[in-house]
DNA sequence: CAGTAAGTGCTACCTAAGTAGCATATGGTT
DNA sequence: AACCATATGCTACTTAGGTAGCACTTACTG
């Protein structure tokens, strides 16, 4: 690894936070470590598909990433999946090898430890024991897929952004993670424009559910909240 | 395994021409088998995420199974995937222990291995080079329910069906394995209603893109149809 | 500190999708 | 043959969500 701009114990430590990778001994992830490279991305770096950035994996050690695809013929963009620290990707096109056409940029600046798929695919086929850690992480993806597929299908907007504010909250009842988006990425990522998640958002506002400055919203009133979340269910 | 109603050479060379198993070797093969007991179950059988169906993990050998998730508010229901032959059913819950709220509904008579998860996981400790051909066949998976979702966000609903006809076409262009369904199956498998499926598939009739017949879609002009899909794109 | 880009709030309008209801057709069952 | 559940086709209507446009505010940048 180049160690150019962090240090090898700091690595090191990171893997050992993560769930992937945690339950290697020493040497398996040493040889890992020498098969990344440590690298720095401004925030709003993006990489389309076309530049063939899905053949890299890459480990991410802070900041948010976005995957994404874009609608070329109307003016509209849909974020799949925010990826933060201890988030891979991309695993789909390591593990079958074909192409995943989508596109990622970052809304921090964010680290990322770097290698090509082919590496990892060497690395992984010398240390088989990493793909039944990657089980779990994996159905935890199809999870949040699922949930989010079934909720677009069948749930109105106000109730998908009702869910995704209770969803990234923390056990004080506060906003994380995406407390500070723009109303723009809100809609991104539950599938909406600017224009209607700022209409609910004001009815939030009334209602007092939610307050919000430029670029911060922050949950007024929890239990009214979860309410409007648990109105409508399915199974 | 119990071999009352189909003999064990007869499983022994379904699991061989299945993706997930077929590297296996004699031995692990046949205490593989060892875990599982036969089962049919008649067309339209219902299975219920209360049921604890979920704790338990199926190899279908024949038939189609739908899993879905009802709306109890509105009248509707989401088809999230449509099973068949080789596809095992669930992956979510075998891999991370976790409850996995969903339904599922025998489309045909079917035909299943079944054990429960956790004989499924003794195994699967005993036999890690399982972890590893999991891997592309979740990739897959994976795949599938992020077009979806992007499709569900971005597409409209005459794109979406003119694309799930396209997906389901075989090499002689074809449709396949979904041309029996009803439209109200349709309409649950593109994330719809009946009465709005019904409408744009009388637009692709007079657009000479299909033909109809009760319980049957033939596709008329494949070169219409695909003219239809790549009409709207995104990245 | 002036200029500019980005973010927010809101009005007015448009349209695809959903809903309700009914007529007709089909195929299987008694 | 008569019956009945299921499937389909279609009309009329409602509505949530998307679109366009603009004013105002905030924060950054040269």
């Amino acid at each position: 690894m180049k160690t150019t701009e962090i240090n090898y114990t700091e690595c090191l430590s990171h893997l050992k936070g993560n769930k992937l990778f945690k339950h290697l001994n020493e040497d398996a992830m040493v040889s890992l470590l020498g098969c990344f490279n440590y690298k720095k991305w401004k925030k709003s770096t993006a990489f389309f598909h076309a530049d063939g950035i899905a053949n890299n994996f890459f480990i991410i050690l802070s900041g948010r990433l976005k995957s994404y695809h874009i609608d070329l013929n109307k003016d509209r963009e849909y974020t799949v999946s925010l990826l933060g620290k201890n988030d891979v990707t991309d695993v789909l096109s390591l593990l079958d090898g074909a192409e995943h056409d989508i596109n990622f940029e970052a809304l921090d600046d964010i680290e990322v430890l770097c290698t090509t798929n082919i590496k990892m695919r060497a690395w992984m086929e010398i240390h088989p024991e990493i793909y039944k850690s990657f089980m779990p992480y994996m159905a935890n993806r199809m999870r949040v897929l699922e949930a989010s597929l079934t909720d677009n299908v069948l749930a109105d907007i106000p109730t998908r952004l009702a869910r995704f504010f209770m969803a990234n909250t923390d056990e004080n009842k506060k906003l994380i993670n995406i407390n500070d988006l723009s109303h723009d990425e809100l809609a991104n990522l539950i599938g909406s424009t600017r224009a209607v998640v700022n209409r609910h958002i004001q009815h939030f506002k009334e209602a007092g559910i939610i307050e919000v400055e430029r670029k911060h919203t922050y949950i007024k009133n929890f239990q009214l909240l979860s309410q409007r979340v648990y109105e409508s269910n399915y199974y």
